[in-house]
DNA sequence: GGGAATATTCCC
DNA sequence: GGGAATATTCCC
């Protein structure tokens, strides 16, 4: 609808069948962090077991459309907390609003 | 993000506080409905008890979009069941795949 | 059509 | 941070 940035190809937006791998959010997220052409805007840390938020207005108006239906970083950031309170997979945890973590495998 | 298209002044999108009115889904498709600019792709019926999406790919593609966050007919079918399952205020009432109705005030 | 999973928003 | 309402998707 927009043209440019990435379509990722993981499913879709919503729910449904869980099907079996990771959340779409999860899966998203995963890619949008990997992305090295987005490096300056979020990119993994050093120990890369977590990823930081360089440039969180870009980060918003720019990446988070691109990925979700939103560009709200306090969404982003709510859905990070619900799969770090459900631990469902334990793939990410959350340390502050511009610092999260990836647990384990993905 | 799109600069044309009609900004609708309703609440935004998801849920959070039901605040008084009516939800936003139902507020957003009168409000959809109503705008004689798109009559040629979605208009109340004669009865204007009712509505009539004249146009299906073009309401999908042009009209959607530009109300919620999605292009998809049949999200915005399943929504409008929804509420003809739940019958909170009864407002609207799916008689077929292009034409529904309302029932009440609103 | 609608159940259920996931997403997005609002509010505390 | 997270509860809860509403939205969007997938599947039957």
């Amino acid at each position: 609808m927009d043209g440019g940035a990435p379509v990722t190809t993981t499913t879709g937006g919503g729910g449904g069948g869980s099907g079996g791998g990771p959340a779409p959010f999860l899966l998203k997220t995963y890619e949008m962090v990997d992305d090295t052409m987005t490096d300056d805007i979020v990119s993994w840390s050093g120990s890369m077991k977590s990823f930081v938020v360089w440039n969180p207005p870009e980060f918003a108006r720019v990446l988070l459309p691109s990925y979700f239906k939103h560009n709200n970083f306090s969404s982003f950031i709510r859905q990070l907390n619900t799969y770090e309170l459900r631990r469902k997979h334990a793939y990410f945890r959350f340390l502050a609003e511009c610092c999260c973590s990836i647990a384990d495998i993905m």
